[in-house]
DNA sequence: GAGCTAAGTGGACACCTTGTCCGTTTGCTG
DNA sequence: CAGCAAACGGACAAGGTGTCCACTTAGCTC
């Protein structure tokens, strides 16, 4: 989905090279997919294993790429060869937890499912990211470089659902109003919130929860 | 203010160190204002000349110490005499820019002012601090370095502002809220929006006022 | 206005991180 | 089991970070 995705998994994705063959044997053997070799796989898995207990185990904007091939037991091109940066090491990570999440925004039953009015399903997935974050603060900290977290797929997915719940709710304009929507689940401020000013993680809920229905309020 | 504040600036409250002695020797020979000595004001004034510069013209996260040192013409301790990191020098030079904004939320007129209802007020809070950001992007994306951003004076008293007003409506809970309503004026999203989604000012500024107006509306 | 003192200066140093290059190893295929 | 390309990992050069210390110089005192 995104460039991360691209760079940083890659476990279905793989005919990348295929391009390089050209036209001159094109459809033929092409589309068979020129498998990860059995060691690359396996320091793949090493490297996320490592990689998500140092994101832990320190602060995560300190993660760096060294860090990360050492305590992998890697070498420093065996790591950039899948990942491009530890922001994307992250993102990786984070994305096996979000994917349950976004298939119960799909597929699930109300009010996190389709079903219900779209101010409770605002809240129901709110509550549901505050719950993520509360669990993966760390991996979430990590992934946060920047600009380059709007550009992961997981954040193009949740904006294709607030755009449908407010398209849904009759919002005039909804675009500019999608990651206006976002923003308060960003974990930076849900780490400052917690950890600096000390709300717990109910009182913040119960408050984006009303700001939810507030924002998508039936009597419009 | 802030600790930025006390590092970084100073022009103005050097009267500091005051407050370490206690009662002993109080109001004594103390006072007497450690005056910054000529030279370092004249360093610390090219110094911004030249940061300012730097973060328009390239990319404000890139933005080094080393070359800030460089294109002010002072050395390496000298600049971190002033500033301990390039985003304190962000800080620093958007503070004036806050500033002007500060006074017009207290003692301006309406509705940036007091006398407005709470949700014009907010509504055109967002507007002013819109036009802030698009006259001050680079400077805003170099001062936002993760949870620091937070921390800075000026982030401190947006927050009482709009605490004021949460009070003023009559909001049950409103520290959970504040931030929550802060959210969308993070630096990184609206070049997002304004740069990668496209989004007009005028635009976005449109949907922040309803946004504002919804989330404090009078008929609650 | 000469001398003193401490604030202020800037170059150098040691350490760390980043990407990339390239000789070597290793899995897979025929 | 032989050959080839994918994958590996150590090494390298470039550049950034803080800090230290010998020096300069502003500003006070007499």
């Amino acid at each position: 989905m995104s460039d991360d995705e691209q760079r940083g998994r890659g476990a279905s994705s793989v005919h990348r090279v295929g391009g390089l063959l050209g036209d001159l044997q094109a459809a033929d053997d092409q589309p068979v997919a020129p498998r990860r070799r059995a060691d690359a796989e396996r320091n793949r898995a090493q490297i996320l294993a490592a990689a998500e207990q140092l994101f832990v185990e320190q602060d995560p904007r300190t993660v760096t790429m060294d860090r990360i091939a050492k305590a992998a037991g890697v070498g420093r091109a065996t790591l950039y060869r899948s990942f491009p940066d530890p922001s994307s090491v992250a993102v990786a990570l984070l994305d096996e937890h979000e994917r349950r999440l976004q298939g119960q925004l799909i597929y699930g039953p109300p009010p996190l499912g389709p079903g219900a009015p779209a101010g409770e399903r605002l809240a129901a997935f709110y509550l549901a990211m505050l719950d993520l974050l509360e669990r993966h603060l760390p991996l979430a900290l990590g992934a946060e470089t920047g600009p380059a977290r709007f550009r992961t797929g997981a954040y193009g997915f949740w904006r294709v659902h607030v755009r449908t719940l407010l398209v849904d709710h009759g919002i005039r304009d909804p675009d500019p109003l999608i990651d206006i929507a976002l923003s308060p689940l960003s974990p930076e401020l849900f780490q400052f919130q917690r950890h600096e000013l000390g709300l717990s993680t109910e009182r913040i809920g119960r408050s984006l929860a009303d700001f939810a229905r507030q924002l998508l309020r039936s009597g419009e």
